[in-house]
DNA sequence: CGGGGATTTGACACATATCAAGAGCGGTGG
DNA sequence: CCACCGCTCTTGATATGTGTCAAATCCCCG
């Protein structure tokens, strides 16, 4: 069986300087159309890049932020694979999303000066600092820089908004499908199958994004499995019937 | 029965002008704190009366957008109330929030230049229309009043997270008292009682919000009122013992 | 290569949904 | 001012989806 996922760090600059130190070249980066607004010039590059002027790598089950720490800088996905969640005062986990290569993490700490989630590496993963007083004044001097980040953020809630509808009206098995689906186009968008991929999350951080327990996520693998929509084997996916799938989701009992 | 409530427009300019034009005097304005930032200025306030110069009325039950309009101006809410919806295609419908004055409306719509949500009027309502064009291009100028939009927008994030917590990881009671005791903090913020209140929506909204049906909320509400914690009448709320309602969300069974 | 976490699966419990009926209330028009 | 109508709400009986508890297997990581 052939199965494309992301390598583990596919994006490293190739010869770059040690852990502690990299180059950091926006204008080379393959994830740029999806962390910086379109149609910035060479000088815009050179001075976003001023701003994004260190890397940070976190290892697998390291944090690269918890709830309740100060809040100074938003970090853009390099490379690798994160979760974030917040806990409440009683001890309830809630994944509230999974964010890879391209996508910013940190922007629930704006509004308070603290970050309100965790940001979890599922596996050895680097990011790109951006402190956030930098980007601020640098987005009232490029227009087009602020447009972004407002657009970042209001696309944010609006994915927010998409996972409530999921959390409020959906049954189990079209949760899955929703989410089986969704990482489909997001490593679709970043050059990977759409149809095989490796989940880097356990069954149990699954559940917790979906509201459901691991058991019921086990249970409802198995059962697309047996109605021919999945291969499963392990944390590796295959989907076999996307219209099923997405058929699922039309299916309004 | 002493029930303090939100009057209908309880913050309608005495002697305004009428509904096609209103005085804009955000410097006058008792929901300044809730909708600009903290130290604005003579000057500054006046600049930013240039940008809010139209108010709009909605009667109760009437959009004030729909979801797929085109996006152009987001709105802070004067007097009244509005329930915020997301349909999918499958006409599943999810409450996304509630929304009372001084809270802003239409955000989801800056990321793609539509709205996503349909914003509709609980009751006859009032709204500052605010140019997004405008606002954007003010808030280079003046840093405050882009921190503070940054600020909303992050801080909507944050409470759309405590959301996905409530419907992904709460049990039915915890989700209406949480419900509850949120309205009851914000009713108080703006100075009526946080005890006592009228609910603008019905159960079934209620449970479009909660994930509940509105059966359910229904046998909730009788149940807190049998247990000695609420006295409800029709949609008017008496939170009777606000610790046992608290004392909900800290059992974790 | 060993061990502990992750996964699967089964049996059963329970919270919430569903279906149904009736009551209450508010608005409207005669 | 009263009666009617429609919508909202309440409550009961029952159904069902998902959770809980438990045990066995798997397999990945150190």
């Amino acid at each position: 069986m052939q199965v494309s996922s992301l390598p583990k760090t596919p994006l490293r600059v190739v010869g770059a300087a040690p852990a502690s130190k990299f180059e950091v070249k926006c204008s080379g980066c393959n994830l740029r159309e999806l962390c910086l607004p379109k149609g910035l010039d060479e000088a815009d590059l050179r001075r976003v890049e001023c701003v994004v002027y260190t890397r940070r790598r976190v290892k697998r089950g390291e944090a690269l932020f918890d709830a309740g720490d100060e809040f100074h800088s938003v970090y853009a996905i390099r490379s690798g694979f994160f979760k974030t969640t917040t806990i409440d005062d009683e001890g309830r986990e809630q994944v509230t999303g999974f964010n890879m290569p391209g996508e910013l993490l940190g922007l629930d700490g704006i509004g308070s000066g603290a970050y309100h989630a965790n940001a979890v590496a599922l596996e050895d993963s680097e990011v790109c600092v951006l402190p956030y007083a930098l980007v601020e004044s640098l987005g009232r001097e490029m227009p087009a820089l602020q447009r972004h980040l407002f657009s970042v953020l209001s696309r944010e809630i609006v994915r927010d908004h998409g996972v409530m509808m999921l959390l409020g009206s959906m049954r189990a098995e079209e949760r899955l499908a929703t989410f089986l689906l969704n990482l489909s186009r997001r490593f679709s968008r970043r050059g990977y199958s759409p149809t095989d991929f490796h989940l880097r999350m356990t069954r149990e951080e699954i559940g917790d994004y979906l509201g459901l327990k691991l058991e019921t996520v086990s249970r409802l693998f198995s059962r697309f499995e047996a109605e021919g929509m999945l291969e499963v084997e392990q944390k590796h996916v295959r989907i076999v019937d996307v219209d099923a799938l997405e058929a699922l989701l039309r299916t309004r009992n």
